[in-house]
DNA sequence: CCCCGTTTGATTTATGGCCC
DNA sequence: GGGCCATAAATCAAACGGGG
């Protein structure tokens, strides 16, 4: 019986502390979500493209000075604040002008869209009615579910993987800069600079809008951070965004789901180039740069930057991770106890690869190590899924009814 | 306060398809 | 079968935070 270990992981666990403004926040979105008319597919990809949103806030938190890109085309000179290699604006109409991402350090962002994603689901439950609670657990463990209406006492341990399919870059409007070439002043092209009013100068957000065939783009007010402590600037600016403009969450949506197409088909076409893990540029430009001190080329986004659980490192560590809990839980005599991986977007690309062949494997033990069929164990010889869920926002693969039942959105 | 493990990003190395 | 190229895998790195 391994249940003191299950108990242990539960006592050491941590609630959940959410913040006013993030709470407000998520609780908008939920609200959206079952609000607007749709079908119940495009609700759950209507809550990872929320999650998207929420996740980008966090991006945001650390907007600073250093990091932007003067771009002068199409009549608006803009300052932008990528979050892939490229000018993204240019990069529309398939002009690649390579430009350094302003993603946070790993160590940083990795714990907080984890954390965003615990929330999110605790909000989900809540407003589905399900008594479930979501704590944060302790090592081997991400995430640990707690049901105590079931009898026994439902949980389910959990892998977290989360990160976001795409992060919209921050755009200020720009005076178009020039320079003195020879006694004329001409107009500056593509240059990297510096953005010395950042704190209260109005920011944009710079979403692509279009169709499948051709994504133009559109500035949305955002909001501005006040100084170096508004860390919150961008839940602020997000929910008031969500309040007083109704359009953009339609086109927000519409340009989400093409960019999930777009990274799951590799389209290498305009949005395409905003996804992350999205690779090297097609063609590649005469002028596009080399890895610093190395061979190869720079990418737009590396692969290894890659969307909700489809790096394969992590596919890879969640499946010893889900039998390294099953194995130390199960059996159970207390909890009804079940494990898996959750993220916000599933194995899109790498399912077909790493999960379909394991997805419904079950586990037991043999001490004889002798045992060829089920026959040649001891009678009642329990067996365990790998995977009771391998859960995403976008789709839940479940072995387990409880499992089934809650992450049904 | 250090040790250690965890995270994801960056960089290097391996693999496999394709063409000549 | 060797070179080229793209992608995947492996390895290294930096930052963080919990626990002793």
């Amino acid at each position: 019986m391994r249940d003191h270990w299950i108990d242990q992981i539960i006592e050491k666990s941590q609630e959940l502390v959410v913040d006013e403004i993030e709470y407000d926040v998520i609780t908008k979105l939920i609200d959206i979500a079952y609000t607007i008319p749709t079908t119940i597919a495009n609700r759950r990809l209507t809550l990872a493209a929320f999650f998207d949103l929420l996740a980008n806030a966090e991006y945001y938190r650390t907007v600073s000075h250093i990091g932007w890109f003067y771009c002068p085309v199409d009549d608006v000179p803009l300052l932008v604040y990528p979050y892939t290699n490229v000018c993204p604006r240019c990069v529309l109409e398939n002009n690649f002008v390579f430009h350094k991402a302003n993603k946070p350090k790993s160590g940083v962002i990795g714990s907080k869209t984890s954390r965003l994603l615990a929330v999110f689901l605790q909000m989900l439950f809540s407003k589905k009615g399900y008594s479930v609670e979501v704590r944060k657990g302790v090592e081997p463990v991400d995430m640990v579910l707690l049901d105590q209406t079931q009898t026994p006492t439902a949980v389910m341990f959990a892998e977290i993987k989360a990160a976001p399919l795409v992060t919209l870059p921050l755009t200020f409007i720009s005076q178009r800069f020039t320079e003195d070439e020879n006694g004329v002043v001409v107009d500056t092209g593509h240059r990297i600079t510096d953005h010395a009013g950042l704190y209260g100068s109005n920011l944009s957000l710079l979403l692509p809008v279009g169709s499948d065939n051709h994504f133009n783009w559109e500035l949305i007010p955002f909001g501005s951070k006040k100084d170096v402590h508004d860390e919150l600037w961008a839940y602020r600016s997000l929910l008031n965004l969500l309040e007083s403009n109704p359009e953009f969450v339609s086109k927000y949506l519409a340009f989400w789901q093409s960019a999930l197409t777009s990274y799951t088909q590799k389209t290498q076409s305009d949005i395409f180039w905003l996804t992350n893990a999205c690779g090297q540029p097609f063609p590649r430009p005469e002028d596009w740069p080399q890895r610093a001190g190395a061979l190869g080329y720079e990418s737009v986004s590396d692969s290894k930057t890659s969307v909700g659980m489809d790096r394969t490192d992590d596919l890879k560590k969640a499946t010893y991770q889900s039998l390294k809990i099953s194995a130390e839980g199960n059996p159970s005599v207390r909890y009804h106890y079940r494990v898996g991986i959750i993220s916000n977007i599933h194995a899109v690309r790498h399912h077909d690869d790493y999960l379909t062949a394991i997805q419904d494997i079950v586990s037991t033990r043999d001490e004889s190590a002798l045992a060829k069929t089920a026959v040649d164990l001891p009678p009642e010889t329990p067996f365990f899924n790998l995977f009771d869920g391998i859960v995403a926002l976008t789709q839940t693969i479940a072995r387990d009814e409880w499992v089934k039942d809650i992450f049904d959105f």
